[in-house]
RNA sequence: CCAGGGGUGGCGGAGCGGCCAAUCGCAGCAGACUGUAAAUCUGCCGGGUUUAUCCCUACGGGAGUUCGAAUCUCUCCCCCUGGACCA
């Protein structure tokens, strides 16, 4: 694989690349090929967090990269999720692990790392600290949002560490060249590449990919684009809005019947996007290579229309905008795929007997946001 | 620590001695309308039940005043704004 067809295939996972040309710099250079996602264990995982996690790593992977996956527990701890709860925090931890090893994620070249691990390192702190003597406080209070917080509400002062610990991470517990989050996350990855070299670090690389919609209808009221993605993005917080890993057939198939999804439209709607950058990408996961051997397949009955098959999303984008496919049928389709993709990780939780204890110990906590 | 303002149902936010299980908005649920959803309209929306001018639990916690308190008093806790202290 050469150079453009590596940077072909990430431009696939980044809905922004910050920059390409520091990009393909790094794949030039002899620098080690480490990329990084991060995440605070906490409730159930929706498809968001699983398929597309499971999905961008391997194509990260598949370009040379090692992928880290930063265990967050103390970040969690620090936003107050699972009710500060550590053990449970990490029993969590644990449990997401199992998720994405039944999904279809390339462990082989996934790390797993966790801040409990470090959070005794006085060289993590010393790199923490560095960070926030660099960096002004109005600086810090703009990147809130990587926490799912607003500038509006109260904050703890351990929201402040928190940026900055997460700014320490790309360049001492990852090592990471490129970030590869989502795009709530670009504010601190911004700063990262803005002070990372003043420290003796680097620039990393910001891969951003696409926040996916939840399934509601979206906000009217929000202007600011970053708002309202994150608005606008599948929240635990909303269960119907999201599609979780361990949902039954019939959750699955009542939550896409009930979801947003007006005919025609092809802007703002979870279902096609759903198609776009899941059921067009599965075939990235382990055993699901054959996915869509025979296109996309949409049953309807024959009065309107019989079945029919595609074989590229633009496909279905274009006869779903010329109201050639109903959102009905459509929402059918999706339901089935999205069952099939997560039924690997179903079937994992029922016969595994650890992974049934976590499960049943995850689902008795409860949810704090 | 001081001064002032607050803490009400999932959220926002009224009420400020009886007519308060608590106006209203949002969210949620159900139905009508659509071959989906949304929008719109209707009903429900603390819990229970014999669905009722019934019972229970409730307005930050506790104690009290009163025939009667979300509403008054005391006390404790917490939050906000400002100040004082450290400097």
């Amino acid at each position: 694989m050469n150079i453009d067809e590596k940077i072909a295939l990430i431009q696939e996972v980044g809905e922004e690349i910050v920059t390409e040309e520091d990009l393909r710099k790094l794949f030039e250079s002899d620098e080690p090929l480490i990329t990084y996602d991060g995440f605070e264990p906490s409730g159930q995982m929706h498809i968001a967090q699983g398929i597309i996690r499971a999905i961008n790593t391997n194509i990260f992977i598949k370009t040379g990269f090692t992928f880290r996956m930063w265990v967050a527990d103390w970040f969690a701890y620090l936003n107050n999720k699972m009710g500060g709860d550590l053990k449970k925090i990490q029993t969590v931890g644990k449990y997401f692990i199992e998720i994405w090893r039944a999904s279809g994620m390339d462990l082989e070249h996934t790390e797993f790392l966790w801040t409990s691990d470090f959070i005794e390192d006085g060289e993590y702190w010393k790199t923490i600290m560095r960070i926030a003597k660099t960096t002004s406080l109005n600086r810090i209070l703009r990147t809130v949002e990587i926490m799912g917080r607003n500038e509006r509400e109260t904050l703890s002062a351990a929201q402040i560490i928190y940026p900055c610990m997460q700014t320490a991470d790309i360049f001492y517990t990852m090592q990471a060249r490129v970030t590869q989050l989502g795009m709530d996350q670009r504010k601190v990855n911004m700063l990262a590449r803005e002070i990372g070299e003043e420290l003796g670090f680097w620039k990393p690389v910001v891969v951003s990919n696409h926040m996916l919609m939840g399934l509601n209808a979206p906000p009217k009221d929000i202007q600011d684009p970053v708002e309202r993605a994150i608005a606008m993005k599948m929240s635990k917080s909303m269960p119907d809005s999201a599609i979780f890993m361990t949902d039954t057939t019939k959750d699955i198939e009542r939550k896409i019947q009930k979801a947003y999804c007006p005919e025609g439209e092809i802007k703002h709607n979870p279902i096609l996007e759903y198609c776009k950058y899941i059921i067009f990408r599965a075939h990235y996961l382990k055993g699901q290579e054959n996915i869509l051997k025979d296109g996309f397949l949409v049953k309807r009955p024959a009065k309107f229309g019989g079945d029919v098959s595609y074989q590229t999303y633009e496909e279905v984008e274009k006869a779903f905008a010329e109201k050639t496919l109903f959102p009905l049928d459509l929402k059918n389709a999706v339901a089935q795929y999205i069952d099939r993709l997560i039924t690997p990780v179903r079937k994992h939780f029922t016969e595994n007997k650890e992974a049934a204890q976590l499960l049943k110990q995850v689902q008795s906590f409860r949810i704090t946001r």
